[in-house]
DNA sequence: ATTTTTATTGACCAGTGGTTAATTAAAGGG
DNA sequence: CCCTTTAATTAACCACTGGTCAATAAAAAT
């Protein structure tokens, strides 16, 4: 009856990044379709599969930004006019923040593998990794173990997994995400002193 | 043409655990098809579902071993006859040791969100938990503050969610996981000495 | 005006979890 | 031993999923 439609009408990749994201962002990967998206475009699921070759490339699209938005992040933290110690601190705090801000991102970016999203990001969360550390890096005047700063992030990271579905934003769990951080830099700020024989 | 099987091949709820179990441990419970159980046990998949009222339910009585199985490793681990300080120690790398070895298993029993089955195995994962945090407050003659032993699990956890699906066991990681664990130690231990003012 | 390219549809595929009427084997009762 | 009841199983079905593709019509190029 009406293949190919009117071009004021046409889809975009725009349109559909959009509409990607929305759902997304409210629930996760595996539980947009891409026949819902359709719906809300008022075009067939096959059009997207024109635009995209499949989910995990449209979805890999949607990431991307939020990979931006996190390097952003820890961009502006380091570049901040405070004290590095301070700078720290804040650095953890706002790897949790995002986290938990943006669960289904974060989910996708950090946590699946093995579907085929994971697969095409991995570059990018490595890349994101080594912002970090180098941040990191930076903000300790390089006195601090590569494996340390691993160490840190990989507990970090475990903060958010935990809290991720339980609550709903940072702002809930942000006195835990505070003690935790304490943690992590006590054991930091203990490296310094006692390690040396290891 | 054939409703209800002779007796001598009738289905058995362990039969079903049993393929159940097989199939979620190589594969994890999203990739495992009720339909693919019923083909390896010679029946249609609608008989699965009267003995068992869904895949999550099924799933959740395959993960109550594993819930055991982590449970008698904490035991195990404070039983043993050695330095508190040791099995401390051995305590966080046999967590960490469980998860990486069971990887299908511990995505169900610790990370899995809004999927029916982590409902059903909240109560077991919290009772795991509470069973890792007391044999942790024990074993450090209860110096520690809970936040701190709350910190740890979640850093632990961290490292499996980390390196799950990268690694195919522990023993590829066992070194970082040594680190990792080296490093929450090392916050430990300066607790007791630095921390009475917060 | 005609051809070519581009975007879209809708039917289709193989798969998923889950339900249910119909059926038959087994068990229980007289 | 027959008959009824109960328990277990099947196959067809539902509404979904990601993905493919021939047919088609609008738009662009000639």
């Amino acid at each position: 009856m009406s293949p190919r439609k009117q071009s004021s009408q046409e889809l975009t990749r725009e349109m559909i990044i959009h509409e990607a994201r929305t759902k997304f962002v409210e629930e996760g990967f595996h539980q947009v379709s891409m026949r819902s998206i359709a719906k809300e475009l008022d075009c067939s699921h096959g059009a997207i599969y024109y635009h995209f070759k499949n989910k995990a490339e449209l979805f890999y699209v949607v990431l991307q930004e939020y990979f931006l938005e996190l390097n952003g992040i820890i961009d502006e933290v380091v570049i901040n006019r405070e004290e590095n110690c301070t700078k720290l601190y804040k650095l953890f705090i706002s790897f949790i923040e995002f986290g938990l801000n943006n669960q289904s991102q974060y989910e996708s970016m950090f946590m699946l593998r093995n579907s085929e999203i994971d697969v095409l990001s991995q570059e990018a969360a490595n890349f994101s990794y080594q912002k970090f550390a180098q941040a990191v890096q930076t903000l300790s005047n390089n006195t601090l173990l590569i494996k340390d700063i691993y160490a840190v992030f990989i507990s970090l990271h475990g903060f958010v997994v935990f809290y991720r579905g339980y609550a709903t934003c940072f702002e809930e769990v942000k006195d835990a995400a505070y003690a935790h951080v304490d943690f992590l830099i006590k054991s930091l700020s203990s490296e310094k002193i006692s390690r040396s024989n290891l």
